[in-house]
DNA sequence: AGCGCTATTTGATCGTTATCAATTGAACTC
DNA sequence: GAGTTCAATTGATAACGATCAAATAGCGCT
């Protein structure tokens, strides 16, 4: 409906759209709609039917999972991502929940749309396993990350990877509330302030949202970030997706969310 | 080579396989060979590089990851299981490594040739995302299942549903190592063990492998297994995989490893 | 500026989990 | 059947993380 072109293109820029010849592309964004949420709303709650691949544009959504009064970050997407790729690819109920935290624009394409063109279309199918296999690797490395390492270990990290990310300047950024962050990185809001502040000693200084890393090789001694568990994907540079950072972490983006942060 | 038909009709049963027409199946198995190995066999390390598509075929396989000295299990397979599915898709190194906890037979398809044969078959690439759907899906009910219970909760949801799998028979059989399902569990031994231990009040009686769920009522009520975090699949009747169990959780085999256990 | 709301921090305490050490148990060898 | 080996259990202790309570800081609003 009322999109700019703008939109389509960074929507086509994606890995998952990037090759895929214009019929086809045409075809999957036939009767797409843009919507826009103000901050705060509920885009989709665990155990709902998904209908729509929803594409993020601006903003920031949250997909968490819930269990007994409890929540749980489980990523934390910013433009330009795909989410709940694989519930349409699978017609299946969503497994987690997805809401805005900033006002967001949100673009909607049809899942139905999406099965039926994957069928007749062997690239864009393959496309589409790419980034799940990305998904699903960024996944893999969330396992690790919170079975493997202590709450000081998976914030040490995650201040790393923030620094690569954000073109190794400093101070950081800290893109969201540290409550969001806490939940992120599986633990309570209070231990987070506490793990921030055991990390002074490494030269960690936070103001705000702005955290400086003093000393970070002192900090890289103690979070051993590690390629297999850490994605260290260079600042995107324009939009680029988890099957496109994965395959950069091989040899030689962002899409589904960036599931340690 | 030396590998009987009835292992290629066990292969075709997947899945993955089922839907694909015998042109196509006899593409991607093209150059396949079916190997055995001994208990404790490192198959792929993490980091290796990919080649193959690994479908277990017999015994047990243990997926696991590592980081600074400590492992852990992320996944235990047993027949009939494809793993590094999304590895082989990408062309991308291994984020965890493999290791028979059996003697096994596994059967290796080339990876290059899945990929050539996704890129030609349409049906085939929609076959292997919605596998690689299944196995998202998968992984994200270990993220929850790990970042919102204790230790307690999850054994006693494990418990549950090898009761389902095993066609709520009494005693349950633990199929693995008390170490080994420790580990998956996310939880030391030595813990394991006490979590046994606390769950006596509900019933629970264990003598070696056998474990019996006295009242599992009053540990259900302990448990609050939830449909999006325990995928309660009806026990095998035949191969199933991760897409169709996870197609099965929403309404209305087992490919890639139960990551639940 | 002053107010009210919420996020964050800090302190104290409690429950959970890991770790070390030692014992028990079971399977296998000789 | 005694001895070896490794898994599993049990106990003691320490590290870690959650929770409750209270204080502080930050922010938008009037």
């Amino acid at each position: 409906m009322t999109m700019r072109a703008s939109d389509l293109d960074r929507v086509k820029a994606l890995p998952l759209f990037s090759r895929v010849s214009p019929e086809v592309f045409r075809d999957v964004t036939a009767g797409a709609f843009l919507q826009r949420f103000p901050a705060g709303t509920t885009l989709l709650m665990e155990g709902d039917p998904v209908d729509f691949l929803y594409v993020l544009l601006d903003g920031a959504v949250e997909l968490q999972g819930s269990w007994k009064e409890k929540e749980t970050t489980l990523a934390l997407l910013r433009p330009v991502s795909t989410f709940i790729l694989a519930a349409v690819v699978l017609d299946a109920d969503a497994l987690m929940s997805a809401r805005t935290l900033e006002r967001s624009e949100i673009l909607m394409l049809s899942g139905e749309a999406l099965r039926r063109t994957m069928k007749q279309d062997a690239d864009f199918s393959f496309a589409v396993a790419q980034e799940l296999s990305g998904c699903y690797r960024g996944l893999v490395r969330a396992v690790k990350n919170q079975k493997l390492r202590g709450g000081v270990e998976r914030l040490a990290n995650y201040l790393i990877t923030q620094r690569v990310r954000q073109g190794m300047r400093d101070p950081i950024i800290l893109p969201h509330e540290k409550r969001v962050l806490a939940s992120l990185l599986g633990m309570s809001p209070e231990n987070l302030s506490r793990a921030f502040a055991s990390l002074s000693s490494y030269g960690v200084a936070v103001h705000g949202a702005e955290v400086s890393l003093g000393r970070p090789e002192a900090l890289e001694r103690l979070a051993r970030p590690h390629p297999l568990i850490d994605n260290h994907m260079p600042p995107p540079t324009g939009a680029v997706g988890k099957a496109e950072s994965e395959r950069w972490a091989t040899q030689r983006g962002r899409t589904c969310g960036s599931v340690l942060g």
